[in-house]
DNA sequence: TACAAGTTCTTGACAGAGTCCAGAATAAGA
DNA sequence: TCTTATTCTGGACTCTGTCAAGAACTTGTA
């Protein structure tokens, strides 16, 4: 593993506190929003400014040292698992994330039939449900308000 | 295809110059944002306000009429396609988003494999990459900022 | 056609996430 | 140590969406 130092430096990157800080906030927790990092780095070195907090996570995305991730209804969130084939478990009710990899090794549906002349760079997969917890709280919930339809 | 007003009505939804125009202007411009609809229906009827848009748009979400799509970074879009098994393609760019049907008939990579006890009731597939017009404007694409990382 | 009851729409205030901007502080190279 | 370019701070602002209360409307009934 490759000291923060080294690997913001080995981006070209003026190494700066705020940055270290960040890189180790999303490390050390997973799919944290802007305002997760920025309470996370002010713990660690008292202050950070909102801006700073979003300069440096979409710096750091554009290298791809973190990732971002925007679940539907929910902020940005980053993550330091980059470049590997995972996907994201999202619960409706309280915007728990989790990742999940996914059941077939490779791609098959990820290319899609028609571009439409798209250049296409990415492909995201999100599953929407309800988490254990909710799933206890939320008693209410008789035959599932939405109807199943993966896919 | 059945009348907006009688979709409307065996829904069990009183029914609104409102409700009519937003369902036709969501029938009419596919993956309009509520800002969009806003724009159409006004077009339309004069005058909605912005409460009635989402106070619609969700209960026709609800009843399954229209659905709802949240691209990351973008607004909520909303499409009359439902039921069927089709993903979207969005640009990053410009936020274009346009339907695309899955390669593969079925949904081989849409059960996770292990589900961490969530109660998954939708999947959710989004191309990101760049639209055939931005491609043009774009000329200082390089080696493509974004490496691919599909899956 | 008129009426009552419940629903829906309008209006205005508000909250959260993210962006824009100008000036102060800082990192890196000479 | 000094210079220069980059980064950070702080504040204002935009955009999307929600909440709440009262006015307007739809529907079913008489």
């Amino acid at each position: 593993m490759t000291h923060p130092t080294d690997l913001l430096r080995q981006h070209g990157l003026p190494v700066t506190a705020q940055r270290l800080a960040v890189l180790r906030a999303v490390t050390g927790r997973p799919h944290a929003t802007a305002d997760d990092i920025a309470g996370q780095v002010r713990a660690e070195i008292g202050t950070i400014s909102r801006q700073a907090v979003y300069n440096t996570v979409t710096l750091l995305a554009e290298k791809g040292l973190i990732r971002r991730i925007q679940p539907a209804g929910s902020s940005a969130r980053y993550e330091d698992r980059t470049g590997d084939n995972h996907h994201h478990l999202v619960c409706r009710s309280c915007g728990k994330t989790v990742d999940v990899d996914c059941a077939v090794g490779h791609t098959p549906c990820l290319t899609a039939s028609d571009n439409s002349g798209f250049v296409v760079d990415e492909a995201e997969v999100v599953y929407w449900g309800t988490c254990p917890a909710c799933l206890g709280t939320d008693a209410q919930r008789k035959t599932g308000s939405g109807k199943p339809h993966a896919h």
